[in-house]
DNA sequence: CAAAAAAATTAGGCTATCCGAAGAAGATGT
DNA sequence: ACATCTTCTTCGGATAGCCTAATTTTTTTG
């Protein structure tokens, strides 16, 4: 296993080749890889009982595809925890070195460091970590922006783009904060919000607002 | 620069290139790589500027490699004595970790993690840590096997090689330990010594007290 | 439903790095 | 001093990945 079929299937992973299909388009967006690449290592990846793939249909991960992928991620997010909690790093800039460290990551040191760091359960943005066999719970797929007004809201996780996170990082919005919606400003306006306990109001961009995840199940309270 | 390109300076670095010219064959042989291979990538080395090449003479490094390659063993170095100190590894088994993690290791990280260390001088087997810049002071090259009877010595590094580190864990012989030397056995037998503070004499293996490098400049004492 | 657009696959080619074998250069021993 | 052994370089060939361009299949749209 390379460390780029390593990332091939983590994207899949990512784009939820564990449930549905994946189109080569979304791989080689993701990656950056010219789509005829990807239909050569996908092919690759098949021989090797890693994916399905159904020409012109679509790539999803085997049982062990997955499992590969979520092993990754767990390396994944451990560094990024890391990189975090011991060195310090902001948050918005584990993620490239984390993408690194992965693939150097032996099941061995990934244990070690999970020790040091105290079993975390997710990373510095809310991702959560699987365990060394591969499990990992179901996340929320409900959106900030989707709050209604007057809801008071849990943060669970951000997805892992640089900009987003530069920008929650000033806006010192966290994983697990507690927060208020007030409003939705019209035209893709920001998301008028208060977090819990200050009571100056928080403009959130329309954009970021999409790319936030909430805790589901408390949906008006 | 790849990963390859860059355990190729290492283990130049490694033979002396720093200061005398290294053989083809050492290479070939340090890093199981054919000869015809390695004669090919010296001459992208050298097309870089970072090795001079005089054919059938040897290999050395310019100013610049041997900087390049300073860094690589300073990251190798700080990846180990993290393993050690931080996710408690036997100091046997971190050479392989960090022959990986070093090419991945950014000098941003590189200084992070060298500031949660503490600034180590010295990975878990005692070889010295490089600055930041590439500096690094010269080492003793005074073999243990060469101590005198009755001399008190202080052990300053080993090898870093597996087979030995294991050897000497058992021993419970560290970097540092002052020891006294009781005799040479002979026909390549064991050097009797005796730990400081401890009255049970220890027995060296021939092989391994050539392996051991001890502080210069306490010659009888 | 046919033309146009989009997505996917196939085909030809490139670079980096490796290997083994052959031949050239250098070192060694008598 | 020359025959032999060792080391080094050169050469032909392999593999892993990537790219662009051409072609095929599927989807969308008028
Ligand atoms: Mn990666
Ligand atoms: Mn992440
Ligand atoms: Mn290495
Ligand atoms: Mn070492």
């Amino acid at each position: 296993m390379t460390p780029m079929k390593e990332d091939y299937l983590k994207i899949i992973f990512e784009l939820g080749g564990s449930h549905k299909k994946v189109s080569n388009k979304d791989i080689s967006l993701g990656l950056g890889i010219a789509a005829g690449s990807v239909t050569e290592m996908v092919s690759k990846l098949s021989d090797e009982g890693l994916v399905v793939h159904e020409p012109y249909a679509g790539i999803s991960l085997t049982e062990k595809g997955q499992k590969y992928a979520a092993e990754l991620v767990r390396k994944h997010r451990l560094w990024e925890t890391f990189l975090v909690d011991k060195l310090h790093y902001n948050f918005a800039d584990v993620h490239s070195e984390a993408e690194v460290l992965e693939h150097q990551t032996s099941d061995r040191l990934a244990t070690a460091l999970d020790n040091f760091l105290q079993h975390p359960q997710a990373c510095p943005h809310g991702g959560v970590i699987p365990s060394a066999s591969g499990q990992f719970p179901d996340v929320s797929h409900r959106l900030l922006a989707d709050a209604n007004d007057g809801e008071t809201v849990q943060l669970e996780r951000f997805l892992d783009n640089h900009e987003l996170l530069t920008y929650l990082e000033e806006l010192k919005l966290r994983p697990n904060d507690t927060v208020k919606v007030i409003r939705h400003e019209p035209f893709e306006g920001p998301l008028v919000i208060e977090k819990d306990g200050e009571d100056t109001p928080l403009n959130v961009s329309y954009k970021a607002s999409h790319n936030i995840f909430i805790k589901a199940g408390n949906s008006d309270k």
